[in-house]
DNA sequence: ATTATTCCATAACTTTTATTTATAGACAAG
DNA sequence: CTTGTCTATAAATAAAAGTTATGGAATAAT
């Protein structure tokens, strides 16, 4: 069926008057004429009746009408929806991001664009960078929130805040009776330290590198909870984003070890595939990220 | 929203491939992404995302979809039901008679007509031969089968049928003990007529007129049932249709009375507005009671 | 790794479809 | 019986959809 020509029936029917029905339509009346009668030429039916000059809808046209009612019923449906996605009144966003973020920074800033935008529903999916990116290309995740900086060729990125990586520890820990301490005297001290592949601990080692130390490793674990409830019990030190510490050290269970002559960052990364494909949403959450990294 | 792009979107949609989203349309793959893109423009939303080689929905497009899919099912659901109007399996037909047809000679019909077509319903509605005429200009009803001749110029008409109008008493009655009787004799007994504005009646008089005589009136009613009520008491005679009163000459219960110098005889009309409005079921209609006149 | 293949985008051109203007004819009402 | 209101038709025009040809990017195959 030619939705064109239903489109002129339904006005036709619902004025019986094809005059009219132009009008509405803000075509000329032949223009009327004549796709009513190619709707029922393809149809092969009569849709109306005349009788002298009044128009009346066949028994085969009022059938036509209730169907033609619903479907235009649902195209208003339908660009009403596409008008909320557009305007960010309603939708999805499906982010990836890495245990650490999951944690302690994404809860911040979902609650701030929930309260933005209500009626987006975010699905917040945990996993390592590299899942994370993968997730991206099979469309799983729209966005990644990881920290590492070097992504497979299509992907952008854009940096927003920086994560302090601070030493902390046990204010029992030897190293808490310190003022402060430069990272070749830290050497010396074992370390907790996160498991290979973690953005935090890439960091870490970096620095260490880059002032050609090494560092002594404690323990070695994947899981921040089990980190911190190490530090607590006195042993051992260990680098944590500040995020993750900041209501232990409010707390004063557990206490920053200023570092004298470095200090740690990572640039937290927002990756996705395309600049130009990212939904409103998408935008929306980002430019959101951005506004908020000041405050 | 331009259904001609939605078509296009719903099949891309469904194939996540253009190229053969176009094969199924019957159109060229470049027809496709020229479509995709109009409609993105108008609805200023992106609906597809593509990586690489692959096309993925976007949020909007997801939805989209949605309401694509319920819009060509009811297009579907509509082109079935007009097929069943068309081959006349469903639908309904309103007919106008007058009150003597519509006990007497219309239920054979329309028994028979739904055996030939069970899906249709049909609405009698009775009424003097006026008024189901006048049902005609205001499509209240689409045939009317009536006894009158002449009828408003816009008005056709097809003959079907001959209905031989008797003269009847009961088998007591002084004119039943003759083997037949001239009109001129009958002048002189007292006859029970319907009333005024009855087809019946018309036929009579008009005979009468013809042979220049006036009939002798003993009762007017306008019920038929009363009339022959009163005829079964012995009361005068009376012209009525034959198929009227079958029933009561075979059981006995009045008797047909010839009459040797004329026969008189109503031709009934299945009234319309215009042969070429019909529909095809008030067209069935008409062509099984031409059929069945025969038998 | 190089080649072949798949797939979408773009441009210029053609065909098809929709719409317009002009006009006529049928009714209906004053 | 004339005037205004409708729809139908024809010819011409405008708009929309579709085509062919071609390019480039990405995947799959040799």
């Amino acid at each position: 069926m030619n939705f064109n020509h239903l489109r002129v029936f339904y006005e036709s029917a619902r004025e019986l008057n094809f005059s009219r029905a132009a009008e509405r339509l803000s075509i000329s009346q032949p223009a009327v004429s004549i796709q009513i009668k190619q709707l029922e030429a393809m149809l092969q039916v009569k849709l109306f009746n005349k009788i002298g000059n009044k128009v009346f809808l066949s028994g085969a046209g009022k059938l036509l009408l209730e169907y033609a009612q619903r479907i235009f019923e649902l195209e208003n449906e339908a660009e009403k929806a596409i008008n909320e996605v557009k305007e960010i009144k309603k939708g999805a966003l499906h982010i990836g991001t890495t245990k650490t973020y999951a944690h302690y920074l994404m809860p911040n800033y979902i609650s701030h664009f929930h309260a933005l935008y209500p009626g987006v529903s975010i699905h917040l999916s945990e996993g390592s960078s590299l899942e994370m990116i993968q997730s991206l290309f099979n469309m799983q995740n729209e966005l990644a929130i990881v920290a590492s900086t070097e992504y497979p060729k299509p992907l952008q990125a854009t940096a927003f805040g920086e994560e302090e990586v601070l030493l902390v520890a046990s204010p029992d820990h030897i190293l808490a009776k310190k003022n402060s301490i430069t990272m070749k005297e830290l050497a010396r001290f074992p370390l907790v330290m996160r498991e290979e592949g973690s953005a935090t601990r890439k960091a870490v080692i970096d620095m260490f590198k880059k002032m050609r130390l090494s560092p002594a490793i404690l323990y070695e674990a994947s899981n921040l909870e089990f980190i911190k409830e190490l530090l607590e019990r006195g042993e051992g030190a260990s680098f944590i984003v500040r995020s993750a510490v900041e209501k232990e050290l409010s707390q004063g269970i557990l206490k920053e070890i200023a570092i004298s002559d470095v200090s740690i960052t990572m640039r937290t990364n927002i990756v996705y595939v395309n600049e130009d494909s990212l939904s409103r949403i998408a935008r929306a959450f980002i430019d959101m990220l951005l506004i908020w990294q000041d405050e």
